[in-house]
RNA sequence: GCCGGGAUAGCUCAGUCGGUAGAGCAGAGGACUGAAAAUCCUCGUGUCACCAGUUCAAAUCUGGUUCCUGGCA
């Protein structure tokens, strides 16, 4: 049996690192980084990035991938995780796909073909231009079926369909299919059973960053890049930048990024609660190894995680 | 103590000529295929501070009570 993936995904704040580091230790494997802020090369304690020492421990990849100034796509992102998983594969290894970016997850275990058109900036300001409901109105005339998906104020979403349709001459509806791979993948969810805990650890955990020099980051990124850089409206980025500029208090900064921290949680709740093959666990603050054992168990129960590093283990003991 | 301003949804506040009330934020739910920590959608009954009066009808007018707030002492 060669292959195969362990996807460890959920809302933030729930222990996902902490859960996949150990569970990557005794499976002897790597950590492939399914979060689309932990890409970019500087935004570190924000984007509760792996520590350097953790990385010592346990390979990761795809994190610091990019520049700042750079956007990384979803397909560019595809790309570079599946090229990862076939190398891990090649070795023999079980990646594991850990983060709470729920369309990066997707991409991969769906294997969305995502329609290879790149992001036309140009386009898409002049169609901008035209104002949202004359774009809207040309969607509808060229392809009904994703005028009917996109909701008429989704600009996002309008553009990507009229320049999809625009630089090929083909409708983005009838380019849009997704191809599954063929090895075997576990997905493991982590949620809170209470909202109150999740709030909690959110709290918890924002104000740590702030002890952890948060601050400073944000500050040496706009020294660095600019104040318009566009990541910078990133979670908890936008609102140190906006005390920074003096626009509001620390206690301000802090508390509305812990209220956009939770609305995102619960998005990120929404999206993977759709997922049809997750096996879902109670994130926990105080008895991290017991779930650790929980989930341990639940993957040795699936017949091809059997590497030869474990058997190894196994055989050992 | 005196003179103003105020008291309406969890919070900030609208409410025109009297016809029993509505926005933003928060909250809840949802969507999502090259921007996704982004973007977008749906959801609003609350002793209109309290008591009395005028009126067919009071959040709205009148008097009083309580509490907040600005100014002058």
């Amino acid at each position: 049996m060669t292959g195969g993936l362990i996807v460890i995904c959920g809302p933030t704040a729930t222990g996902k690192s902490a859960v996949a580091m150990a569970v990557a230790e005794r499976l002897g494997s790597l950590i492939l980084s399914a979060d689309s802020r932990q890409v970019y090369r500087g935004f570190d304690i924000g984007t509760a990035k792996p520590s350097l020492v953790d990385q010592a421990q346990v390979p990761h990849f795809l994190i610091d991938i990019c520049d700042p100034t750079e956007t990384l796509t979803v397909a560019e992102y595809q790309q570079q995780a599946q090229a990862q998983i076939t190398q891990a594969h090649a070795q023999g290894q079980i990646p594991l796909l850990v983060g709470g970016t729920g369309l990066y997850i997707r991409a991969i275990v769906e294997g969305l073909k995502i329609p290879q058109v790149s992001p036309q900036l140009e386009l898409r300001s002049q169609l901008q231009a035209q104002g949202q409901p004359q774009i809207y109105q040309w969607l509808q005339q060229i392809d009904p079926p994703s005028a009917a998906k996109i909701h008429a104020h989704d600009q996002v979403r309008t553009l990507r369909a009229l320049e999809v349709y625009y630089t090929t001459g083909i409708p983005l509806s009838s380019q849009q299919s997704s191809e599954p791979p063929t090895y075997p993948i576990l997905q493991i969810g982590l949620d809170f059973a209470d909202p109150q805990e999740q709030r909690q650890a959110i709290q918890q955990r924002t104000v740590a960053m702030i002890e952890q020099d948060w601050l400073r980051e944000v500050q040496t990124l706009i020294t660095t890049y600019g104040a318009d850089l566009p990541l910078l409206n990133t979670l908890g980025y936008r609102e140190i930048k906006a005390y920074l500029h003096e626009k509001l208090s620390l206690e301000q900064a802090q508390a509305q990024t812990i209220t956009r921290t939770c609305q995102f949680a619960k998005r990120q709740r929404t999206w993977f609660k759709m997922s049809p093959h997750l096996r879902w666990f109670q994130a926990t603050t105080s008895h991290l190894p017991d779930l650790i054992d929980q989930i341990w168990d639940y993957i040795q129960t699936q017949a091809w995680v059997k590497t030869d590093k474990l058997q190894e283990i196994i055989t050992k003991t």
